[in-house]
DNA sequence: ATGGGTCATGTTCACGTAAACATCGTGCGA
DNA sequence: TCGCACGATGTTTACGTGAACATGACCCAT
């Protein structure tokens, strides 16, 4: 708790870890070859490589991070900040990503931001910088929002779910284009407009969504319905739909997210709507649940494999060349047809 | 690719972070002055600590976390070792120890291990004694099973969903309890019997659940039926759901968890059966949908925030004691019963 | 044959911090 | 009044690594 306490916690590992001088004495070279024989530089005999590499192999040897960090000045660790995985989409994105920074032998350091107030953003990325990463991936860029959060300047960013005012490269699903084939989906099979329920409003993506949604009605010359805002939960798409089902003339909803979704669909489904028969829902993620709701949930599903890669070799190239690319890379995710949709009962 | 990649990869930042000894030229002081002013230390008059923190705050000076792990020998970081965050335990786990690890002031690295062979395992356990950390958290234990796999027997381990028989602390639900809670509650419904869909077997939850889910019938004098598996996805559950539909008399099921109860559910529904006037079904998690769904499923809650705080707080107790406490912890789960399960049709 | 270039290897040093030890002044009890 | 303990601060050093530079052997072209 106080200075005493930090004293005490020295942890002793007993047999002191073997360094590159123990493994020098026994293979009988300088510290220095063993340098060379780790970082795999050509300039060493072959035979004395091998040597090296069976003393290291006898002492497990184990090179010490924080010694090369602190002479590379780099940590091969990549800094990660979001909200936290309770989120499907959140989730999802911080496997690949981790993932993918490990294909590229880079580590992730993880961070939770527990609330939006500026003092946690604050601490967070204070953890971060104290600790050692190289680059800092934002999952949720709203938390840059935070007024007086000053980046350190010298540490690259790559946002996902960011906006390109953000003064950083970013990475995202193409949530236009999601939203647009939704909208177009539903309107094709013959609906004459479609309900949104939108995520919260500090999040860009819900925010591209909705703006998607809106201008592909405006462009086929259909109503635009009041929109609906939920927090993406099923619990908040469970309200919303409840409003909805009051309303007649309500054939076709949009969730910003399958869980949303799955929330509309109860609501519907308890107020005598039948799916997709009277009301068509759909959703946004595809989850691994959608396809095996009954009825299964049309939805939109992202490449989240291909999100993180981007995000990660973005992230590697301004760590490697000390440069920041202003890039801005799309995405395309893909139309789920399932059984939640169909055409409007014939009175609508 | 190569060495010579390595070399240009210095990633310079232009302005030199400042060290300690700027700070202690601005504060007209020595750097070992600043290190106790840093460190919270007692023997520092006040006058002079406020001299510091003025020049620290003006520089904008950041402790380096390298140079002082290799000091210490330690780093404030809990490595996490999991096969990815594609379940919805895993997830819930490595969010929730991470946001306690945080509050403990540790971070988290996390790894992903792939695949369960033992390359992969290898690599994975390599990345992170390379890479720096003070104690690993091993989320599925399962991982420990790789022959050969030697863990640095000077790290601290704590394992969620481990076996006992494995040498280290564990933390788990108490997945007994849970499996004997669903197992009445269907018996107390009138149900003859409860057939199970269990988890892979190479999951000690899964095993566990399952073998507490026998015991309770036996003790019931309740017939024991044959046990299908499952990989914990919807699409085994709904495999293991269209054996099960098939069979006349089956009028309680139990998954061993949401997701493969979902595919049972859909299965079932697809075969005409009605839930629950039919068939009860029951899963384990209580992931958010569960509560949502129609009809929303009977289930058992974890209690991963206080799974999590146990395990941060053995791993610290672990790495400042430098002992290894042969705790194992059990954390009790809650049933939750919502309109998946009722009374067996009369016909019985 | 001799000088310059190349390759394997060794030596020295810096990175930023905290521990251990040294120094200096000050106050207090005998 | 003297000596000693204690508190504030400074000095030296080790931590393990990789960069820069140094050394020596050997080869090839003139």
């Amino acid at each position: 708790m106080d200075g005493a306490t930090q004293k005490t916690a020295a942890g002793r590992r007993s047999p002191k870890r073997p360094s590159m001088a123990d493994v020098a004495a026994m293979a009988g070279v300088s510290s220095q070859t063993v340098s060379r024989v780790v970082n795999n530089r050509s300039n060493v005999e072959e035979e004395t490589r091998q040597r090296v590499l069976s003393a290291m192999r006898v002492l497990g040897y184990r090179p010490n991070t924080a010694a090369r960090a602190l002479v590379t000045g780099q940590f091969r660790t990549l800094g990660l900040i979001s909200f936290g995985l309770g989120s499907f989409g959140n989730a999802r994105t911080v496997d690949a990503v981790t993932k993918a920074a490990q294909r590229a032998g880079y580590t992730v350091n993880m961070i939770a931001v527990e609330s939006q107030t500026e003092r946690a953003v604050h601490e967070a990325f204070d953890q971060l910088t104290v600790q050692a990463v190289d680059g800092i991936v934002v999952i949720e860029a709203q938390i840059l929002d935070t007024p007086a959060l000053r980046l350190p300047p010298d540490v690259p960013v790559v946002m996902a779910d960011g906006d390109v005012s953000l003064r950083h490269p970013m990475v995202d699903t193409d949530q236009a284009l999601g939203a647009r084939l939704v909208t177009r989906h539903l309107l094709g099979l013959g609906h004459e407009t479609v309900w949104h329920v939108a995520g919260p409003e500090d999040s860009y993506a819900a925010r591209r969504r909705a703006e998607s949604w809106h201008a592909t009605l405006k462009e086929a010359d259909a109503a635009v319905p009041q929109m609906l805002f939920g927090d993406w939960s099923a619990a908040s798409g469970y309200e919303a739909g409840r409003v909805l089902a009051r309303r007649p003339g309500v054939t076709a909803v949009f969730a910003a997210n399958d869980q949303m979704a799955l929330g509309v669909m109860r609501a519907m489904i308890q107020a005598g709507r039948r799916i997709p028969d009277d009301v068509s829902i759909v959703g946004f993620d595809d989850i691994e649940e959608s396809a095996y709701l009954s009825p299964s949930l049309t939805t939109v599903r992202q490449d989240f494999d291909v999100l993180a890669e981007r995000i990660v070799s973005l992230m590697i190239d301004q760590i490697e060349t000390g440069t920041a690319p202003a890039a801005t890379a799309f995405v395309a995710p893909q139309l789920i047809v399932r059984e939640s949709t169909g055409a409007p009962p014939p009175a609508g």
